[in-house]
DNA sequence: ATCGATGCAAAAGTTTTGCATATAC
DNA sequence: GTATATGCAAAACTTTTGCATCGAT
């Protein structure tokens, strides 16, 4: 998906909800879209004042923004260990992560075999599945050359 | 496990890392075995409270020793959502989780397939796995039931 | 007697909220 | 013009830290 289209389809579900296209929100969202990896509210929130030191932003402007993106399943969180929630776009295709706790590096992958498995978890306990978590946590190739 | 052996366990560790077996250590590993849900350091804070009112006991010793406790591998932590981090004893043989999103009600399950395929996708980044997490998160039976 | 553990309170984060003002529609 | 969004600052939480005192070894 290109940006534009992206923002359209952003704009719809702004409609949608009666809310209103604000510079801000804008700003949130390109951040995103152009920096593809996992971000804390903080980073986003500097992201933006660096690039725009004109414009005024306020960190509670991008923690209500994130929220928002999340319910609508724009961006997702994911969290671990003492680093808080990071957020990323729902663009992709769905995938999982590999965290690596030395560089705090997030690989993606993405296994047919066991998104099936989890399917059939679900039914067995008569679960409602809406979505799934899955990181798999160690130590990255790079980190393990240098120890 | 029976809470003598694992108690004896405990005081290995705590001797191992040259640490004290104290009253409120103890009431802590008593409180997270005797209650085989997942808690917040405030949860267990507040059961020991209340089951001993004449001790004094402080939330800062709570939160050290959760986090000793999970570096000894003797608890492990999920967080999802805004719920923050719960803990759990590691006792069990390893499990994931399914979380119902209603009422964060969190059903435990293991599966050989996953696991197996896990270790294969660890092996082809040449990622050193440490251990994993998997939440399938949903609504369960009974919450479908009520809507 | 020694050294680590504790409670308390203060500090450091992180996230949310209230409100007057600004802005999109 | 109206209703929502914003920035700011304060508040609410959650977690960590410093320190004097206490207690296990």
């Amino acid at each position: 998906m290109d940006y534009d289209e992206f923002l359209d389809n952003f704009k719809d579900i702004l409609k949608d909800n009666s809310l209103k296209y604000t510079k801000q929100r804008e700003l949130i969202i390109e951040t995103i879209f152009n920096n593809r990896e996992h971000h804390t509210p903080e980073d986003i929130y500097m992201l933006i004042k660096e690039s725009n030191p004109n414009i005024n932003i306020g960190i509670a402007t991008v923690y209500r923004t994130l929220s928002f993106l999340e319910e609508s399943k724009i961006v997702s969180s994911i969290s671990f260990g003492a680093d808080g929630k990071k957020y990323e776009l729902m663009l992709k295709e769905h995938h999982d992560h590999l965290v690596c706790t030395e560089c705090g590096k997030i690989i993606e992958f993405h296994n047919e075999t066991i998104e099936k498995e989890q399917e059939l978890i679900a039914k067995e306990f008569n679960f409602k599945m809406t979505s799934h978590i899955m990181q798999l946590v160690g130590i990255c190739q790079e980190c393990q050359e240098k120890q």
